[in-house]
RNA sequence: CGCGGGGUAGAGCAGCUCGGAAGCUCGUCGGGCUCAUAACCCGAAGGUCACAGGUUCAAAUCCUGUCCCCGCAACCA
């Protein structure tokens, strides 16, 4: 297969709290996608980092009497450390508080202004008068004139999207007075203007994205509005306009282009020219895929928000890209939180429970299509049922057969190797089409095969009476243990790391079929999971 | 008429796009095996596919209507 160009860009946590389940569970999908796109030979990044402007880590700043870059610190060291543990590849994790990504957005938000996508709207905004100063719309609340529930006035749930009009006599959430309307100027992101592009990436993708991303997308397209550029706050980035040195960039808009400035950095880190991944005249025989990971309230930011920014660049940028929008994973089982004494933060089940198996659970019973429940008592049967009886003993019961030193010389099975084949095959396939759950069953049906296989050939009869099938049993699942090291690799990836080191197989997977060395010793061989 | 998701064996789910003998995992019961972390393999029981209409030779799957459940209004992907 030819080499293609891949970026996996996966959503920003935000810097307002400890990194939780439902984070790994939705974005695990861009570490399936990049670590088989490695294997296959493709050329990756894989990108994100900590989003921390906005007003909550200014707002919690405040109350803690401490910097928002202190707080953003704070659960930045959370994310890394808990992603790490979730072993998520990252080729750049980074913080867009950072200089070099405030920059390189300034630059290309001036692009946009030259470009005509950003213009000034003088309107009636909220002051508050004891705080001295124009509020930003997540700071005050107000009524929501459609459905009539109090929300915070930049996006109520209903879908309703307040006007200047409902913005009269908001409450501030900082001092809890009542704001009055003052004159002020605001800069606009032309969104409009891109309605063609948008409604085109929607329909060349209708059999791709999943149904959450077109239904959502496709409900704002209906009633596509501009939306407001600038904030009044004075933590982010800067607007590059005269007139604006007071406000900042709305905090999605500057976020969503950290993909952009974590390929450009980790292109002047590694010396690669970043324009190979974002740019379509650049390498533009190759074939370009952009994945966005993310969870159902990211939609539209990535269908719509980042698209229309990149087009209204003009100069060449993908903007086609392939949603892979999860839906929720719900942790409300009060029951499991209280008996495991934790609550659902990512790294605390790191740090109790197995990676691997966590990782696994997600891919074959997380929130793919619809919302998942998460209980400790399903990954318990998926960890104990599935990780460690079926996979973690088909490899002892091989490695480590009574009396078994070396691995015997043997052939493969004909129905064993067409099995390995075939798996590849349908688990590339699915990953391709970003559905994991299938792609995951299929990898752990050949598991199940192989066991099958086992007794059906009964080596602790064939050890006493044929030595010659013995030999070709072990080696059989000694040679689907090694191709598993490498169908596993983008779910389970230190189990698989493991049983490279018992095999002796290159460090490096691939997604090719290995053979396996005869006479190699299994003294190193190790029970790879535990139950609990 | 706020938005969205769902109702398939005791539990958790797949199948629905493109109608054609109801599937998977766990649990239960019975059997086999003893290499293996009491793991593995085989077999059985258990479902009017929420309900009511309609289209069709044929509907879990398409259409219409009804009922019920869940998520989003404090966080949060």
């Amino acid at each position: 297969m030819k080499k293609r160009n891949v970026t996996i860009c996966v959503s920003w946590p935000y810097a307002n709290n400890n990194l939780h389940l439902g984070y790994i569970a939705s974005s695990l999908s861009g570490d399936i996608l990049a670590r088989y796109h490695r294997m296959v030979g493709d050329d990756v990044v894989m990108v994100s980092g900590t989003d921390s402007h906005g007003t909550k880590p200014a707002i919690k700043a405040k109350k803690e009497g401490v910097t928002p870059k202190d707080i953003v610190d704070r659960y930045h060291k959370n994310f890394v450390e808990a992603l790490d543990l979730f072993s998520f590849s990252f080729d750049k994790f980074s913080i867009t508080y950072d200089d070099y990504h405030k920059e390189k957005c300034m630059e290309i938000f001036k692009k946009l202004y030259d470009n005509g996508y950003l213009y000034e709207k003088i309107l009636n905004r909220p002051y508050c008068p004891k705080c001295a100063k124009f509020v930003a719309d997540t700071e005050i609340e107000i009524t929501c004139p459609n459905c009539g529930n109090r929300t915070k006035a930049d996006n109520c749930d209903c879908g309703h999207v307040p006007t200047e009009a409902d913005l009269e006599g908001a409450t501030c959430l900082v001092c809890g007075e009542t704001t009055e309307q003052r004159e002020d100027k605001v800069l606009v992101f032309k969104l409009t203007a891109f309605k063609d592009v948008l409604t085109k990436l929607v329909k060349d993708n209708e059999n791709i994205w999943r149904a959450n991303a077109i239904n959502e997308t496709n409900k704002y397209l209906n009633d596509l509005r501009d939306r407001d550029f600038s904030r009044d706050l004075d933590w982010g980035v800067k607007i590059p306009v005269a007139g604006y040195e007071n406000k900042v960039v709305w905090v999605w808009w500057e976020a969503l282009l950290g993909y952009v400035t974590d390929t450009m950095k980790l292109g002047e880190e590694r010396g690669f020219d970043y324009r190979k991944f974002w740019k379509k005249d650049v390498e533009p025989e190759t074939e370009k895929k952009v994945y966005m990971c993310h969870a159902k309230d990211n939609i539209v930011f990535h269908s719509m928000f980042l698209p229309a920014m990149l087009a209204g660049l003009e100069d060449n940028f993908v903007v086609n890209n392939t949603m892979v929008s999860a839906e929720y994973l719900m942790m409300n089982n009060a029951k499991i939180s209280k008996s495991s004494g934790t609550c659902f933060e990512a790294l605390e089940w790191a740090k109790n429970y197995n990676t691997d198996s966590l990782r696994y659970h997600f891919a074959a019973n997380g929130p793919e299509k619809k919302d998942a429940n998460f209980t400790l008592e399903l990954y318990q049967t998926t960890h104990n049922s599935e990780v460690v009886n079926k996979f973690g003993n088909l490899i002892n019961r091989t490695l480590k057969f009574k009396g078994l030193e070396k691995l015997p010389e043997g052939k493969v099975a004909d129905e064993i190797k067409n099995m390995v084949d075939v798996t590849y095959k349908i688990v590339a396939e699915n990953i391709e089409k970003t559905e994991f759950k299938k792609a995951a069953e299929t990898a752990m049906d050949l598991v199940a095969f192989a066991n099958k296989y086992y007794d059906e050939q009964k080596p602790w009869v064939q050890a006493k009476e044929d030595i010659e099938g013995f030999n070709n049993t072990i080696y059989s699942c000694a040679y689907v243990i090694a191709n598993l090291s490498n169908i596993f690799e983008p779910f389970m990836p230190k189990a698989c790391a493991k049983i490279r080191g018992f095999l002796g197989l290159e460090k490096t997977p691939t997604w090719r079929v290995v053979d396996v060395k005869a006479g190699i010793s299994l003294d190193k061989v190790e029970p790879l999971f535990a139950r609990i």
